[in-house]
DNA sequence: TTGTAGGCGTTATCAA
DNA sequence: TTGATAACGCCTACAA
């Protein structure tokens, strides 16, 4: 802030009080002469003043901003639970400060120090798909920053966390595909150490089991995430194609996944034939999905407003916060006549 | 930052030397003798010293932060400028914060009101479609705030602009689209009073004048881009189909009226008919839209990066900046054989 | 009811 | 080469 704003010392100045009246008077504090808070306040809604957010930061100790670290804003289940996130933060007097670390785990921390050094008060975040060195993290909860994971966590960290019951997920719309009388659904998933792929891959085989269907590794393909994810889609759906046993179905794990697979197969009908698709996806993109798809919708906008929720607990906790919380939601099936 | 956090006083007493003596080590001043300098980078590095930055933004009169305000994050035209300006924000050493109005101008002035009063160092806003008034973003400027204004612009603020070539992107694909035989061409766009309606709206005009078509008022739908803009464009189509010379072809001029549109198309094909779409769109989704259908893309990307550059002219200029530049860039016609 | 003084963490000026 | 001091804008004991 270069530009010219009023401040407490001008109004001070102006109305020949001291600073700490003035103080005093914006604050509604009740030690004060009516007539004096009544001139005080008509001269800063005159002038326009605004208290400088940075100064009262720096002399409470805190920002009143939170951090919020996810791979891709464009990415629509993100973009879902920033909403979430914002809806209850601005009631709560509280801004968010939204970073994407495009599924780097160096941009991720490049991120984190960012936000921290800029006095964040706490942290809400979804780890990228390649983070493996928590060490940054932990560094900083040492330091005492309250933080939220949510999404893509991790159980190193030891804090609140939000996920959706990414087990039932699978498990359902896996199931809803073996009704409709596929047996060969093949899998895609992202890499194997995350907890979303574990669990998805377990409710996927949990439905398999019910079923009396066999569980074939031959038929999981476990998905990188990186820089050129399409043709990973591509090489994935080559090699499950190019065994003997084709595939009839295939469940996707994320969005990104999902949407790929879509139109692969829609590109090369020939090539793959009439494969029935299900998968995990918030894109509206489902809508041009095939009639009889199965949409694995996650509550983006509540995960977002879970994790604030859980953050604020931390910040406004007198004492260390020791009990921490998972809160799982349901994801919701979607499927078309 | 309630969390503790090593500050330039601490290491001053720990080494015993006074707090400018550290700052300037820390600053890699000249005036420091060698052997200080490493003893304090030494315990710096090892307590992991961070810079508050709310202290020297206090300090400096300035945050190195910016806002953003743009309709909706989740709008892949904004995803993809937001990328641009980060991409150069952060390698100058700012950071970005981003608000969304959605579409709502009560949204964007409060969002304003509050970058400002968080002491960000300069603007960039596409304004909401239906904001008016600008009273409250000209006291902000006349306040000294520097500002660069891209995408849904107004010329009653005074600054650097960024758009695309609206008036020739609408050109392009109408010219398109009378190409491939078409004469009866609609056109779906956005209120009236926007500078990117009326550009879009002539560039459609032109085309139809160039080809010696007539100009018919009645195959003009402006849409408001409201709460239910599904609806909005529904019956928009409707009108449009329930006159006696049915629209041909249909040019959207936003990407919202693009994709609802395409939808509608789809879903009611035995309303409506075989009819060519064209719009503007930076949305992945037109690989689902018909091969014949002509898109309009923003370089949106480049449009983040210019606005952030034109920002940083304002922001470093020493002396008052009167002469305001306005930046066009092309948009780019995807057409699939 | 109001004013004075000190401090939040930095940086910059000036003196030593 | 280093240190003391003041200042950024705000808040808050404490004193008047």
């Amino acid at each position: 802030v270069r530009f010219d704003s009023i401040t407490i010392k001008d109004i001070a100045k102006a109305l020949a009080v001291s600073k700490s009246t003035v103080s005093r008077a914006l604050q509604n504090a009740a030690d004060i002469r009516p007539e004096t808070k009544r001139l005080i306040l008509e001269y800063a809604e005159k002038y326009k003043y605004r208290p400088n957010l940075m100064a009262s930061s720096l002399k409470e100790g805190r920002s009143y901003s939170i951090g919020v670290v996810v791979s891709e804003i464009a990415n629509p289940f993100f973009s879902q639970v920033i909403d979430g996130i914002e809806s209850i933060a601005y009631k709560n007097g509280y801004r968010v400060i939204i970073t994407q670390s495009r599924e780097s785990p160096e941009r991720e921390m490049i991120n984190v120090e960012h936000l921290c050094s800029h006095s964040i008060d706490g942290l809400l975040i979804s780890l990228s798909s390649a983070t493996t060195d928590l060490a940054y993290l932990k560094k900083w909860q040492a330091k005492g920053l309250p933080m939220v994971l949510f999404d893509k966590i991790s159980k190193e960290i030891k804090t609140h966390t939000v996920v959706v019951n990414n087990s039932v997920g699978a498990y359902d719309a896996t199931e809803c595909l073996i009704r409709r009388g596929y047996k060969n659904i093949a899998h895609l998933t992202a890499p194997p150490f995350l907890s979303i792929t574990r669990e998805r891959l377990h409710g996927y085989k949990e439905a398999l089991l019910r079923h009396s269907l066999p569980f074939d590794k031959g038929l999981v393909r476990y998905v990188q995430h990186g820089e050129n994810i399409e043709q990973e889609v591509k090489d994935a759906l080559q090699s499950l194609f190019d065994q003997a046993l084709k595939p009839e179905a295939i469940l996707c794990a994320t969005d990104r996944t999902t949407i790929s697979c879509h139109e692969l197969l829609e590109a090369q009908k020939e090539r793959f034939g009439d494969v029935a698709l299900a998968g995990f996806s918030n894109s509206s993109l489902f809508n041009h999905f095939p009639n009889n798809a199965v949409i694995v919708q996650q509550p983006a906008f509540e995960i977002g407003q879970r994790a604030f929720e859980l953050l604020l607990q931390l910040l406004e906790s007198k004492t260390e916060v020791e009990k921490f919380e998972t809160k799982v939601l349901a994801a919701k099936l979607i499927v078309r006549n």
